[in-house]
RNA sequence: GCUGGGAUGGUAGAGUGGUCAAAUACAUCAGACUGUAAAUCUGACGCCCUUGCGGCUACGUAGGUUCAAAUCCUACUCCCAGCA
């Protein structure tokens, strides 16, 4: 892959398109990456439960890791130390770093859903006072311990209950125009992610491709709070571009770290804006305009699977953005998806995917299959619905159907854990708790997911994307 | 054989007169999960009924006391510990 030294660094080539659909090439400091292109997600610089060299065989040709992660644990510059994220975690192939925006929204703002008309976030929030009133409880909680012998009717009464309620409005991030201030997942301290530090952090990090600092509003929000929320992102993104600009040019003038041949500096390193602009088609249609007259190397597109959202509805941005995007640049499209979700968004003219469930349902015993429940014994139990389709669908691998199921989770799959297990033996692993059980789901999805891009991309090189993907989507659609 | 302790829902184990169909955990059966605070979370879990401050059957067995018993009394069965 790295061979492909006729193209750039950070250059995209379009190889193909049919219709929408579109087949490239991006050109990266760890090698080229042919589109589209499905990235499973290490968040902590580990592809939950697999080992890289597993990752690598079924099918990844890049992954994703995440700066907030990171940096919180074990830091920039321990990783920076031990010679980037590649050699790290030893992965040897492209990377790319979330900036650590989405976790301004998973953690903090967007937690819980956010209708009421007592949300700080829709009426100018006051996040500070709420903070100092939370403290206050979380101390009182604190020191209770010691003297609970005195008054335990105390905890079921008004104090827990406030506690609960400021838990349940209070965001756990504060978005200022400089950045944001949140609160460590993990020790709860205090911390600021800026546009600035966020590419510092990816610079150090060293991945191939770092995304700008942008924030994801909750799903829905209102016009206004979108809005706004777009064009902070849009300054943040000018913000970053500077940075990287700053961080290129010191890299430039240092030669004093003798930098393994695989460590990134920040000249390696392409940076993606994002599009946000949320469920409104004139902010989206903006935000592209403006995140495509930055010229940067790809274009990425935000906050479109937040919370509820119907494909429709998220179909409907696709639509509403790609016709402003050049058709020489990749786009991303963040957090999806599903295999019906690659089939459209790819038939919609998308490049990339990066996505957590894969390794998420596997660790939690789903998988994707294009086969109904079926197995042997139909039905055996109860009412078991036997909702077949035909169509493709995800299983709960412990269910009791499948305690004798001999079969692979997937008929002609070929991914290294239906050619060897059946659904019996991975119904075990998870019945007994063995983490064999999650990843071989894992691989599985994982593996589904990047075969289906690899087929969509094999069709539109020989101009058959239509009939592929329409049977595709019948497969899939449920 | 004697003495003491104990028998509770699939399992372990709370509960010692009413608010107990019975805490909790596990197991079981389902559901959810879209830029990972997720090997997590949610629901069901005696039987019946669509529902419910619903009906029925339940805390070793059989009787009894009481308005009311898993909880008290009697007998029996079995289990455990110690002593013979």
């Amino acid at each position: 892959m790295r061979g492909m030294t006729n193209m750039k660094k950070g250059e995209y080539k379009l190889i193909a398109s049919d219709g929408n659909a579109r087949a490239g090439v991006l050109q990266t400091a760890h090698g080229a990456i042919e589109t589209p292109v499905f990235m499973p997600v290490g968040t902590k610089a580990s592809v939950k439960s697999l080992d890289p060299s597993v990752v690598k065989r079924a099918g990844s040709q890049i992954i994703l890791a995440n700066t907030y992660h990171l940096y919180l644990s074990p830091g920039a510059d321990l990783i920076s130390k031990m010679g980037g994220l590649h050699n790290f975690m030893h992965w040897e192939n492209p990377i790319l770093t979330d900036s650590g925006g989405f976790q301004v929204f998973s953690l903090g703002a967007g937690k819980k859903s956010r209708s009421s008309k007592s949300d700080p976030l829709r009426q100018g929030y006051e996040g500070q006072e709420i903070r100092n009133l939370k403290q206050g409880v979380i101390l009182a909680n604190e020191v209770r311990p010691e003297s609970n012998k005195q008054d335990e009717s105390l905890k079921d009464s008004g104090q827990a209950r406030m506690t609960d309620y400021v838990n349940d409005i209070i965001p756990e991030a504060k978005i200022t125009e400089e950045g944001v201030e949140f609160r460590s997942h993990r020790d709860g301290s205090l911390h600021t992610i800026t546009p600035e530090k966020s590419i510092e952090i990816q610079t150090k990090l060293g991945a191939d491709i770092i995304m700008a600092f942008d924030e994801c509003p909750p799903y829905p929000s209102t016009r206004e709070y979108y809005k706004e929320s777009m064009e902070r992102t849009h300054r943040w993104l000018l913000r970053c571009i500077a940075e990287k600009a700053e961080l290129e040019h010191l890299s430039s003038l240092s030669d004093l770290r003798n930098l393994s041949y695989s460590q990134n500096t920040a000249k390696d390193q392409l940076l993606f804006g994002i599009i946000q602009g949320g469920m409104f088609n004139d902010l989206r249609q903006e935000s592209a305009k403006f995140i495509v007259k930055q010229n940067l190397p790809g274009i990425a597109i935000g906050g479109v699977a937040n919370g509820g959202e119907s494909r429709e509805l998220m179909m409907n941005q696709i639509e509403w953005i790609t016709p402003h995007l050049p058709s020489e640049k990749p786009r991303y499209l963040m957090g999806i998806g599903t295999p019906i979700d690659l089939i459209e968004f790819i038939s919609r003219g998308i490049d990339m995917f990066d996505c957590v469930l894969p390794t998420r349902l596997g660790r939690n015993g789903a998988f994707w299959t294009v086969e109904g429940a079926g197995g042997r014994q139909q039905g055996a139990g109860s009412g078991a619905p036997a909702r077949q389709t035909g169509a493709g669908k995800r299983i709960q691998i412990k269910n009791a159907q499948f305690t004798e199921d001999p079969n692979p989770l997937m008929q002609g799959c070929d991914c290294s854990t239906c050619k060897r297990f059946s659904r019996a033996y991975i119904h075990h692993l998870f019945i007994e708790d063995e983490p064999l059980g999650m990843q071989l789901l894992s691989i599985h999805n994982i593996h589904l997911l990047i075969s289906i891009t690899k087929v969509l991309r094999e069709s539109i090189l020989n101009k058959n994307f239509t009939a592929v993907s329409q049977n595709l989507r019948q497969i899939w659609l449920s």
